[in-house]
DNA sequence: AATAAAATCAAACATTTGTTTGATTTTATT
DNA sequence: AATAAAATCAAACAAATGTTTGATTTTATT
């Protein structure tokens, strides 16, 4: 589906409401009246609220798409290397996305609340689970990761820690008295220590090499 | 607050529709129907549909609070004694209240939903965090912790890993192909697992020992 | 400039929402 | 048994909800 530039705005300021209300907590005059448009426009472009929380899924999904595919498919690096650079994207994207993760998380919470959505949220998964099961395989044949690991415990301690993470940013930074760094500041400092924490913990759990606190 | 048994039953009907279709999702028309009550009750008892979900709060809440402090203050436990049965705690907590910490994930989800409960929420987090940190400093006197460890994003990693566990379910029992195994075998499975994955991470990253794969 | 298509709007629509009312039934107290 | 208090109910309330309508304006095409 291809969206027009009007469309994509009215996208992201309900990605906006919708993280920071909820999906049913978001009334279509809220997000008319933030994007300034009629409250018909909506209806008029996706036909419904529920097709618009679609289309915003089917939007950010295949952004992601591509990348956790080229990373992972590339023939040339180690799986230790491969695991480095899988962290610092899955960080990184989470962070860029926050509102978006903050969804798809809501979503997750919910039983089956939308068909569609759950479905998109469980394709992805399970690309992911098939990638990640390919890297660790090559890391048993490289001889650098430990046989007989629960890759789907590891990975839910990766997504886990992420989202609990940006979920609790404010609670973070409060508690480690960051007040005073920006808004931008704070996000890649809790990035950059989220990128060194979960490769210390992965690498100590899943690799025979062992490493210490930097 | 004291709260009669016909309360506690709506309060437990009102937390596993919450936990299901969230707080603005669910009308006191549904919370009404499955608890077999006319929906006047519900204003009758709690005043509104939020002082409903602040009722809920209160008593969960005042669940966990002897717990915590009794494990933790504990004199006649090593530190590592100590981080063994709060992990025990925590995941067996998360595990029995599956649908209370579901709502309180949504909360923290939301940016300021309710002042009320987010002050319960930051409350709680408080004295979470103060009662860790006694922990890790005994483990340090104790020299059996590493120092200058990041208390709160092992916290993230943690509390994240655990919801991120319960929240995705169905998927980890799909994927390891548990579907034979009842809800009561399952969520017995699943806490056994999360405990050990738990503590592997936990020790291999904080102490100075080192633990295998079991 | 004339025409067709797309975008925008205020208003109306039917439901659903949380809450209140006022009468009635049930339970407890005297 | 009489009285008071508590619990229950159907109905009504106003406000908010997602969606549609039909007219009007803007933009694109001929």
């Amino acid at each position: 589906m291809e969206y027009g530039t009007k469309q994509l705005q009215i996208i992201e300021v309900a990605e906006g409401l919708f993280a920071k209300k909820g999906f049913a907590g978001t009334s279509i005059r809220d997000i008319a009246q933030e994007a300034d448009i009629n409250v018909s426009m909506i209806s008029y472009y996706f036909g419904s609220k529920e097709k618009l929380i679609e289309a915003l899924f089917s939007v950010r999904m295949a952004e992601t798409e591509t990348t956790m595919v080229n990373i992972l498919e590339n023939q040339d690096l180690t799986a230790m290397q491969k695991v480095n650079i899988w962290l610092d994207s899955v960080v990184g994207r989470f962070m860029f996305r926050k509102n978006f993760h903050n969804i798809v998380m809501r979503e997750q919470l919910s039983s089956n609340r939308s068909e569609t959505i759950t479905a998109f949220i469980m394709d992805l998964k399970m690309r992911h689970i098939d990638l990640m099961k390919q890297l660790i395989s090559l890391g048993i044949r490289e001889g650098v990761f430990k046989e007989n690991l629960d890759m789907s415990l590891m990975m839910t301690t990766i997504y886990g820690t992420v989202n609990q993470a940006i979920a609790n940013q404010d609670f973070y930074r409060r508690l480690n008295q960051l007040e005073h760094l920006s808004e931008e500041e704070f996000n890649l400092y809790l990035l950059e220590k989220l990128k060194v924490h979960l490769k210390f913990i992965f690498i100590n759990s899943v690799s025979n090499e062992q490493q210490g606190l930097n």
